[in-house]
DNA sequence: TCGTTAAGGTACGGTCCGTACCGTACCGTA
DNA sequence: TACGGTACGGTACGGACCGTACCTTAACGA
């Protein structure tokens, strides 16, 4: 990839940079994103990518959005509780994992900017929210879950706690009693009420 | 405070330097503290800081605890839903208002270094957990809440819902809609099921 | 009084961002 | 096939900042 043959253009060598880009995130976080390492990787130089995106932190978005596309697949395993521990498990054992180290790392880089930071917003917020939705449905189809377990803020409850766990400890992966502890202590009592 | 008249020496100089940190972090927040700056408002030069502090993170980390020193008072009106909101007022408006922001850029400066990390989440942790752990105690001797509710993790779920609107949203500022979705969708169900 | 300690001043290497400039390959068009 | 515009490659540079080195100078203690 270093020394292509021939030379790319347009929406060839910016989806390189792009994956060059999420490559560098997953490596090594937002910090380590270095416009001239992403330019070798990609095969290019700097001005290639500032002729798309105007500074690192536009490029880190964008490149995260690569990284975190994959949508999670809610599980149906037929009870509340399975599901939402199989949906903490994926987060926190998975391959979206070293997200939220990048995703801490953007949420600081990308300062002041709002047009990023409701990109950001979105991205964690749209991904994150509706497999909870969907299993949260499903539990009160079944009589598991109350009605009001529907809104927004209490289906993600769970997903919020874990996030938070990431975010304050800084840690890459959380010990699975945490999750439980989560599902048991908070979740359920919550859902159930 | 630029040029003081005599050399100021020891604790004298260390406690000036952390003052003008913590000023700087306000400010311009964790990615804005400069080395240059810092010593440039204390009134002496970078040796004398990093004679102290090994680098920028070890500083920042120092700076943020003079700056959320202040513990909340936990209120106490006679009804869990008032001490609750009062007490995600005081953090949402109040003078911990810009230590959200500060935080979050900590929280990346301090990178993978143990140490720094372990201080600032006993600093964000025990700061926090108190006065939740308060009122929910009060609550549960009116009969309030249910004895469960005193779980660390169950009483702070409020705390933890509003630093993810801080952190995700990036706001200094959450609107009070949200304050009071938090209490009356979440967390009342939550500690009285 | 004098030596030790810690302060101030300054300069430097290194890294990285963002910009500028110029030569050169690709592409559509005639 | 010739041509001209557009976009890419290479490189160099200014500026900001971190962290270090070295020297001078003031403060303190014996």
């Amino acid at each position: 990839m270093a020394t292509p043959k021939t030379r790319r253009r347009g929406t060839e060598l910016a989806e390189a940079i792009l994956r060059a880009a999420a490559d560098e995130l997953a490596e090594a976080g937002y910090p380590g994103l270095t416009m001239e390492r992403v330019a070798q990787r990609a095969g290019t130089n700097k001005n290639a990518i500032y002729r798309r995106w105007p500074n690192r932190a536009a490029l880190g978005v964008a490149a995260y959005r690569h990284l975190a596309a994959d949508a999670l697949e809610p599980p149906d395993t037929g009870h509340l509780r399975e599901d939402a521990l199989a949906l903490l498990r994926a987060i926190n054992c998975g391959q979206t994992s070293p997200a939220a180290r990048v995703l801490r790392g953007l949420l600081t880089g990308v300062g002041d900017e709002p047009e990023l930071r409701e990109q950001l917003h979105q991205q964690a917020a749209e991904g994150g929210t509706k497999p909870w939705l969907a299993i949260v449905e499903r539990a009160v189809a079944r009589g598991e879950a109350r009605p009001g377990a529907r809104h927004p803020r209490v289906a993600t409850v769970a997903l919020v706690l874990l996030r938070n766990e990431f975010l304050t400890r800084g840690l890459t992966t959380v010990d699975d009693a945490v999750l439980v502890e989560i599902v048991d202590e908070v979740y359920l009592p919550l859902l159930g009420a």
